[in-house]
DNA sequence: GCCTAATGTCTACACTGTAGGTACATTCAC
DNA sequence: GTGAATGTACCTACAGTGTAGACATTAGGC
């Protein structure tokens, strides 16, 4: 699969690098979850040392977390910034969404791991889409300090939809209503009467359509907050 | 601390149940974090065989992790709901951005916790505010499926922006200053001139005022998509 | 050739969650 | 009371974990 033929000679195992370890750690989260990643078992997929990861790619665990981040932000594909700021944003909302579906394994990462990784210091990559964001709304006529509450509202909003499609997202549809009805009526009715009944809206969950939804709503707020100043 | 002086014979220790050795647990995360919590230190904490919490506490780590996220969540105060809707959900918002404040370790659990828990077989307490929330919504007019698209939004952009303030805050404010200010000056200009010229903003962030920016573009345009039906 | 620096490998330590067994205490039926 | 049954406490053991440190091997420069 990985293997790039790096075209020395001591080719036997194909030489580390750190964009190898880092993608097969991607891999591995992907299959088998978070949990599995251990410094041991990437050592064993690489068919590699442990202890020559420390080498070549990272200082530990954390580092190789980071890292994984970093390469799924880096399947963001770029616009080209000619629409309406509106359309722009949707298009930027969408696109995470895309990617975050293509690994929920990692979302927990992307979300809790900047956590105390003050913002100076993260890595480029990760601040892109802040300026980007910033670039659409300062043309779009927000003044730069409005720019920054909006973005941060934007991108808490997307965030937050991203955890909820995945909290609603399961495995098997079918499973999942068999254990939504099982759940649902174990509710005593007269404390849940309004959760009871929306079983069925609660079953047949569109994430693209509700995320439509709630960009919506944000964008009429903010064109209201927009003209009113 | 703890050490609830049952009455019985064998009071040595302090009998152990379920409760005690939560808080406990509550306490540890709290002070050392999530990675500190280790069903041996817990034991140690409780002056307890790390086995006895098997038998009275929990089926595993996995259980005492749900548990802490739980008894968070219990911290929430209830509300009478006999005010306007809006301010109702405003409420709601700034209680739970209080409570995650107070424990933002356990952030992370209750964002991400959920996760792969269908919704029907969710701890009762954890659906309270689902259930809520509807009834707000409903009340205010909005249809039963409308409430429930609202309601993700409502919660998605609020777990949004307790994550992204989390990320905000850091510990010593000084010597955030001084990172940030060192972080943007290694970012190139011509790629980060927004980021770079908003650094003042970035410093000074108040995350109550923020939420409650937030909220007001979310019913802003709630109000909007309510009248035009 | 040899010297230096980088890289690979191995061992070892201090941890982790938790299955299984054993010794003790308490409780209940009679 | 006695005996059985049940619950509790504690210990040991196993298979993992991250990673520091020492050692062997190799590559490159001269």
């Amino acid at each position: 699969m990985e293997h790039a033929g790096n075209g020395r000679q001591k080719a036997r195992p194909g030489r580390l690098d750190r964009g190898i370890v880092m993608r097969a750690a991607l891999n591995l989260v992907d299959e088998h979850g978070l949990e599995a990643l251990s410094m041991r078992r990437l050592g064993q997929v690489l068919k590699r040392d442990p202890m020559a990861l420390y080498r070549h790619a990272a200082a530990g665990r954390k580092e190789v977390l980071a890292g994984i981040a970093e390469l799924v932000l880096d399947e963001l594909q770029p616009f080209a910034d000619d629409t309406h700021w509106q359309t722009q944003l949707r298009r930027i909302a969408h696109e995470l969404r895309r990617v975050c579906l293509l690994h929920p394994n990692v979302v927990p990462l992307l979300v809790t791991g900047p956590l105390s990784t003050p913002l100076g210091l993260r890595p480029a990559g990760t601040l892109k889409p802040l300026e980007q964001i910033l670039g659409i709304l300062i043309r779009a006529g927000f003044g730069p300090a409005d720019a920054l509450h909006v973005y941060r509202t934007f991108y808490g909003f997307l965030y937050g939809h991203i955890l909820n499609e995945l909290q609603e997202y399961v495995a098997d549809p079918e499973e999942n209503e068999a254990l939504l009805r099982l759940g649902l009526y174990r509710l005593p009715l007269r404390d849940f009467p309004h959760l009871r009944r929306l079983a069925p809206e609660l079953l047949d969950y569109d994430g693209s359509e509700e995320l439509d939804q709630g960009i919506s709503i944000l964008l009429a707020g903010l064109g209201q907050q927009l003209s009113h100043r």
